[in-house]
DNA sequence: AATTGAATCTTAACACTGTCAAGATCATAG
DNA sequence: CTATGATCTTGACAGTGTTAAGATTCAATT
């Protein structure tokens, strides 16, 4: 059933159990979500020892946080991809449907990535650096849009809007507190969610001066 | 030390074990995180025995659950008690400045409430009325900035626009995934972000009919 | 090629956790 | 006063993260 190679010396020294660790977590932590994601659990699918994994990772908060970057990495990499083609009236919507669309396949990733689990006294440098590459993405974009440099304070308030915004949209929507109506797609939300910030600024601006 | 009656016999029938159960897992959970918070360190917290407290909730998912609404019930009175007083201009910023405040003051519980900790086949009615309650304050806000009826879907677009904003600006902050420069108010994070807004949608504007 | 040391895995154990089943105690209704 | 049901305890089971110490194997040095 199990894909991997066939295990010659029947135990000692799998070999990759680290990247194996990983693989089977990540596909195990969509399963049954962070919460449950165990250790054991894990290294018996593997055919290995309940504490075989503590040669690899020295906690299980460390397997979570190599998981986290892998989600920003890839996070960063569909936006790079899919997102600069797009024309320039749709690159807000777009990128904000890349994103959506990145949190609806990877739901409990999602979730580790932004949620409560990834608890350290001090984040480890390459969760932070991961991160950053994914914001900067957005950095990029708003910077475009405005035709300003991506450092500058425009760029990074419209930045941090721009993903307040889209994160809030994709973990109310993950965490099923929007019971979303099944006939209406995500890109229809995206779109009704923007034009509903044009509504508020405009009546926001009407009831300032009400000429 | 504990304020709670002597307890005049030792065991059995402490009388209002069920509250003080909750109120004392909302403290712990501020304390010690959602993940941490065990049913155990409660029960032995109030000096009873581990099993006691399953006599008052089903399962520790439903004493999350009653948590959780709490949370949404006093979030709700907050929001209706102090954003209603504010002249028009500032209820935007108010409202979100409000709802970030709560975050702040209970992040362990606001964690709670929008996590993925609460997980259920079916969600508990309290909690989803609870939650419903929450929510239409900003509707209400929402509708009369617009001056349309709260059902209306101008106003659910604008509503939940806001609360994607504003959930997701909390969450961020509250996860560290933003790292607030210490002499930056809260105040200051949400009219930067709410003016990146405009600056985007003016751009925006631009970019589609470059005048 | 043999030996040594480090990397890797196992076994055993500890202190936790949520939760269930069965018994003890107690307040109260009949 | 007795009995019923609510409440709490005792005891147990299966599961968790994690550490310490031993077994095995790989790799490199002699």
């Amino acid at each position: 059933m199990s894909a991997q190679q066939p295990n010659s010396r029947q135990h000692y020294h799998v070999g990759n159990l680290a990247e194996q660790l990983l693989s089977s977590a990540r596909s195990m932590l969509e399963e049954v979500g962070v919460a449950k994601l165990s250790m054991r659990a894990l290294c018996s699918a593997l055919g290995v020892t309940a504490t075989a994994a503590y040669h690899h990772f020295t906690n299980r908060a460390e397997l979570l946080a190599q998981l986290a970057t892998q989600g920003y990495l890839e996070l960063a990499e569909e936006l790079n991809e899919k997102a600069v083609a797009l024309p320039v009236e749709e690159k807000i919507r777009g990128f904000c449907l890349i994103y959506l669309n990145f949190g609806r396949r990877n739901p409990a990733l999602y979730q580790l990535m932004f949620g409560p689990e990834l608890e350290f006294e001090q984040m480890p440098e390459h969760l932070l650096n991961a991160r950053q590459q994914a914001f900067s993405r957005l950095e990029l974009m708003v910077a475009d849009l405005l035709k300003q440099t991506p450092d500058s304070p425009d760029v990074r308030s419209a930045a941090l809007a721009s993903w307040s915004y889209i994160h809030g949209l994709t973990s109310l929507l993950l965490h099923e507190v929007l019971q979303r109506p099944k006939d209406i797609s995500d890109q229809r939300i995206i779109e009704r969610t923007l034009t509903g910030f044009e509504l508020l600024f405009n009546a926001y601006a009407a009831n300032i001066n009400p000429a």
